[in-house]
DNA sequence: GGCGCAAGTATTGTTGACAATTTCGTCGCA
DNA sequence: TGCGACGAAATTGTCAACAATACTTGCGCC
């Protein structure tokens, strides 16, 4: 019982209150997305409840079924490793655009955040890695300039951002991953899409060869 | 006043009747869609053309702002362009994994696509074609076998249909894009992976190129 | 004890009315 | 004539009640 029971009229508020209930596991795959409970848990009614159902339910967040109410929907790893598969190449083509065009402020932003990242391998900093993860490939995305990709990809990384917190936590990941961001900076530095569209795809490639042995890993 | 007056109670018939709308052009980009006409319109309930309505949005389709209602979604040629490239890298892993996991069976429907297409070429059959362009990227995604990407896909296909259908008309496009394609249904009958990719991502790269001059052309 | 069956409960789907907001036209005034 | 305030119309957002559907529980029967 310790759920964001902050009051919210709006509809829109529901849908973020909900996403970020959902991301960070308050609401566990599968379970029930009853509409009365959540419109007096939320403070909203239970039209705006539905509304922002419907809306996660194209998200990709929940499912919906006729009469039957919603629940969180449960990605498998097939599903995860399929995801990370469209995201290896849509990744690839921000890294390349990011490669054509990023001004020299950009790759500033981009060295440094690659020496923060060794940093903090250096130092043991699981989750400050993590969180530097989830910023290079953010940024890549905001310097390749591509709305839709962007898109897509926030859509996928909502899906799946489960698998990816497990992933960073898996022992000796990091000191795997960490040469190969620090490649992709270096690929994009060097303004060579080609180069930072392969770099980005063999680490995700790698991403994926891991997520199998997070399915029955740490945090389940 | 030649609308689809059916009536359909469902919220979930609004949907495809409204996207269908959509895609045959009878509601136009930047057009409002106002929730009391569509209800009488389609005979449904305002409730049913709400929901549907945020569920279009949510695909993209249509562009809501608060307390400002509803409007078809402009698509620009910029935008166009970017869903293209994405297409592209994707469309690109979907002919890798068609090709590594084509039965017997599927190779022979690729194959008699191809031929079909040249029959519709020969013959100058230019709507024939275009609906074999569709079914022969349709095939190729399911053979792939990849739900996410073919999603993905999907709802970058349906925001994009109508640039789509206007390149089709382009005088000499097919013979452009014949040869691209039937490299395309070789290579993923030579089970190569790679050579598929690079074949699949080349032909959208050529629609790409083509795209801009389809922007001031036929149609409009 | 297991199995169909029926009543009761829980939950979603739908409807209509009302409130809030925006948009558009009109009027007065400088 | 131009411009801003004002008000009416149009439209969306919200709510509560009702109907329809699925689930559960308890009972009789084999």
């Amino acid at each position: 019982m310790s759920a964001v029971t902050a009051a919210a009229g709006g509809t829109e508020d529901v849908v973020d209150l909900v996403r970020t209930a959902i991301h960070q596991g308050e609401f566990v795959p599968n379970q029930r997305l009853v509409e009365a409970d959540l419109s007096v848990q939320f403070g909203a009614s239970r039209a705006a409840v539905r509304t922002a159902l419907v809306q996660l339910a194209a998200e990709g967040l929940v499912e919906r079924v006729q009469n039957r109410g919603a629940r969180v929907r449960a990605v498998s790893l097939d599903e995860a490793i399929e995801i990370s598969e469209v995201r290896m190449v849509v990744e690839g083509l921000c890294a390349a655009k990011a490669a054509e065009r990023a001004t020299d402020d950009d790759l500033a932003v981009l060295r440094e955040i690659g020496s923060d990242m060794q940093a903090a391998v250096d130092r043991g900093d699981v989750f400050g890695y993590s969180e530097l993860n989830r910023r290079l490939h953010a940024t890549v995305r905001g310097v390749a300039g591509q709305k839709v990709a962007g898109d897509v990809l926030e859509r996928l990384r909502g899906q799946n951002v489960r698998h990816q917190f497990r992933l960073a936590l898996l022992p000796g990941r990091a000191s795997v991953s960490l040469p190969q961001h620090l490649e992709i900076v270096d690929a994009i530095c060097a303004r060579d899409p080609r180069r930072a569209e392969s770099a980005m795809r063999a680490h995700l490639a790698s991403v994926i060869e891991t997520l199998p042995q997070v399915a029955s890993g740490p945090g389940r």
